[in-house]
DNA sequence: TATTCGTGGCC
DNA sequence: TGGCCAAGAAT
């Protein structure tokens, strides 16, 4: 490999960097994450949680999260609905369903432990390179480097080259030539937290980096090339049809929209008005003045969801047919909900003066 | 390899 | 304030 950082010689280079934000870190870094703990279980659980979303998002949930399951022989008792039920609101739900899955895996195959060498922890659900590499490191099971959205950040610009997918194993081998062997978990530590505190994706805080004078893009510009391979934004109308009855529970259901949500439980939802006509045709429901429509918009990242609930009060008497089996009070709920339905609830809150 | 997975922080 | 983006992985 041919390194691109500017040096008489590259390999003093590569321990001058390593030095450098090895020290910046231990002057300047994250150092009282709550996962920052000697548990690889609890590792593990915060790794999972924290790809594609941010620390401060993380922190509650990890908090609930690790309260209601101390220990890895704590969670491996639990159901899916219990996971996904602390997950519900963080998004990503694979993810909960990829740790009931670990779970069972490890009953089975790992006498209830989660493996300590990287070959067995990356065929486990949900755990890929950066995150295999993380657990280990960080739990003191060896020296595995890392490629996550700070460090690819912080390394194309280092390098000055474009931070996109065809870079992806450049950036890899040089993220891993970068790793000191001993200190391993606070320089990949230090990788994450110069990518997210100084090196920052938009106006990055050159004037206080450690490494400033190494970086080609401080030098000779930066690059613009986040443009590429942006997903658009697709626009998608859905419909819910949102039962309520007298004793104030609703009728929910698992959700079935093409994976999305998976796992999760709402009011039932249709892709357009003609399916929701012909659920509630079928269920011998007429929408009549007792119901009223609210439109708002939900924003995935990569869809627009203008939705459209109907409210519906289901009076006992009537000759509806909808199995007795869905309905829920909203206060002993034992499985999670997409954080749409939450927005419905506190809407039929405020208009109905729900209690 | 390009998409598909949610939600909220941040400016 | 609307758009960008986040401790990525699976397919």
């Amino acid at each position: 490999m041919s390194l691109k950082i500017k040096s008489n010689s590259h390999f003093d280079t590569i321990s001058v960097i390593q030095e450098a934000l090895l020290k910046w870190y231990s002057n300047n870094g994250r150092h009282n994450l709550p996962w920052k703990v000697n548990d690889i279980y609890k590792i593990w659980i915060s790794e999972i949680m924290l790809q594609q979303t941010q620390v401060k998002s993380v922190i509650p949930y990890y908090q609930k999260f690790i309260q209601k399951y101390p220990t890895i022989s704590d969670l491996l008792k639990a159901k899916k609905n219990d996971i996904l039920k602390l997950w519900s609101g963080l998004g990503f739900y694979r993810r909960a369903e990829n740790i009931f899955k670990t779970c069972e895996i490890l009953k089975k195959k790992h006498n209830g432990k989660l493996p300590v060498n990287y070959d067995d922890l990356i065929l486990l659900p949900g755990i890929g390179k950066t995150t295999a590499s993380a657990i280990l490191t960080f739990s003191g099971n060896g020296a595995y480097s890392i490629l996550d959205a700070n460090v690819k950040r912080f390394l194309s610009r280092l390098l000055r080259i474009e931070n996109t997918t065809k870079n992806n194993k450049y950036l890899w081998d040089y993220s891993t030539l970068l790793l000191p062997n001993d200190k391993a978990s606070e320089f990949i530590q230090a990788y994450m937290d110069i990518g997210s505190m100084i090196c920052t994706p938009k106006k990055p805080n050159c004037g206080i980096c450690p490494v400033v004078k190494y970086c080609i893009s401080h030098t000779k510009g930066f690059l613009n090339s986040n443009e590429i391979n942006k997903p658009k934004i697709k626009e998608n109308n859905i419909w819910v049809m949102v039962l309520v009855n007298s004793k104030n529970q609703f009728f929910l259901e698992s959700v079935n929209y093409n994976g999305l949500w998976r796992g999760l439980y709402s009011s039932p939802l249709f892709k357009n008005y003609g399916e929701l006509s012909d659920w509630i045709k079928i269920h011998n429901i007429e929408l009549n003045k007792e119901h009223t429509i609210w439109k708002f918009v939900h924003h995935l990242s990569h869809i627009k969801f203008s939705f459209n609930v109907i409210f519906y009060k289901v009076k006992s008497n009537k000759k509806i047919s909808l199995s007795p089996d869905n309905w829920y009070n909203l206060s002993n709920i034992e499985f999670g909900m997409p954080k749409y339905q939450n927005k419905i609830i506190d809407k039929y809150k405020s208009i109905n003066d729900y209690n």
